[in-house]
DNA sequence: CGACGTGTTGATGGCGGTCAACTATTGTGG
DNA sequence: CCACAATAGTTGACCGCCATCAACACGTCG
């Protein structure tokens, strides 16, 4: 594995098109995954957290429909494919919870997916912080003080299918309900019981309880 | 690999929270994924075609967290996740492609929250019948004549996160505008160039030149 | 026949997009 | 230190897409 590097916030990890020869292990930070349309739209499909495997997709895709990239300061450590292959190939274990990997990923688009189809802009919002928060915890970046969470709102406007004027609103709205803070890229969760229920958010897709394989 | 199965359409495959033991080949027909929300809205994340492994992912995840239903009438085979274990655990490239199977899933999911962002009714609606066109061709069952795509109006509803009501205007749109014929379960493209344009649709994101692994 | 599911069309209203103006904050150079 | 620019956030006015409700047409099946 090689040395842990540090990306400025703003910096793209991955660029569409691109044929990457390794997979990136993010160890500190927040990225996005962002696909773009023609006309030059964005939408971010996808926050990844510490311990995440970024790019996994792109030891099995020859070329990279989306891109990712550091939305705080980010640290990474990049492995090289081969070596994946390698250690997979040795332990099938391995590559099933790497796969595993993968698949909680597309569960989490299900579930995003499912959220655009049916709630509207103060249910999404809501259900993205529960979502972030809980991940965050898991991985000890949330507290009982909040989380950063440095998005701008342009940013949220890609996440939720929004326009970043509705995001201000819709930010507003949770404000005035006291069920969240959020200054300066940190949200603090006030009340959890009623946001949970406003996002009708179930952590059950996270898998987080998988057993072994 | 058990003996071909014959189900019928609707009838359900997969049920939320179930913890299937064996995985489901699709030889023919068409199926439906869809998540459930609390208060009953169902939204489809997927539509699988002819050669899919439809829930590959119960492999790797104890429980279902989405349902997966017959839209028509299906052949299918399913295989005891034991052997899919034992077989990808002695041939390492095997578990490579299914896995690759699992990236693709994402990938398309990645594309329909996409357009749920960004599009609109009009362009969801055509990059639907554009994609499922494109991924029937390449098993031979859609050919210039056509294609069969037996969704109700109130499926394609939960498919494009929109109410039967304005799908039901939006096709509308679409036939005197005379770019799609739509009668009976059988859909035929009527200008293939310019509802490609509409819907902004590009096949690389269903990575079917992808090589070996 | 009537019941039922699906498709079709009209009327009405609300959520959220768009445009615009203004404020707050930061960073830059003079 | 201040002037200025640039970016992000905030709020108001207006309007369009799409949800909702309602009514009706059509086919299938009991």
């Amino acid at each position: 594995m090689e040395p842990v590097q540090i990306v400025p916030a703003g910096h793209p990890l991955v660029c569409p098109g691109d044929r990457p020869t390794s997979s990136t292990l993010l160890i500190r930070g927040l990225c996005a995954r962002f696909n773009l349309l023609h006309d030059g739209s964005r939408s971010v499909t996808q926050i990844s957290v510490a311990g995440d495997f970024i790019d996994l997709h792109s030891l099995l895709m020859t070329q990279m429909d989306h891109g990712i990239v550091a939305v705080s300061e980010c640290a990474i450590s990049k492995v090289p494919h081969d070596r994946i292959i390698a250690v997979t190939t040795r332990h099938p274990h391995l590559a099933r919870l790497l796969w595993l990997d993968t698949t909680i990923d597309a569960a989490i688009h299900r579930q995003w997916l499912h959220r655009m189809g049916t709630q509207d802009a103060v249910g999404r919002l809501a259900h993205l912080i529960c979502e972030i928060e809980t991940r965050l915890e898991v991985v000890d970046e949330a507290g009982p003080d909040g989380f950063e969470f440095p998005l701008t709102q342009i940013d949220l406007a890609d996440c939720l299918g929004l326009s970043a004027v509705h995001v201000n609103r819709t930010l507003m709205t949770l404000r005035r309900r006291e069920l969240v803070e959020w200054r300066g890229g940190r949200v603090r969760i006030l009340d959890r019981a009623r946001l949970w229920a406003l996002a009708e958010f179930d952590p059950v897709y996270l898998r987080l309880e998988a057993g072994p394989v």
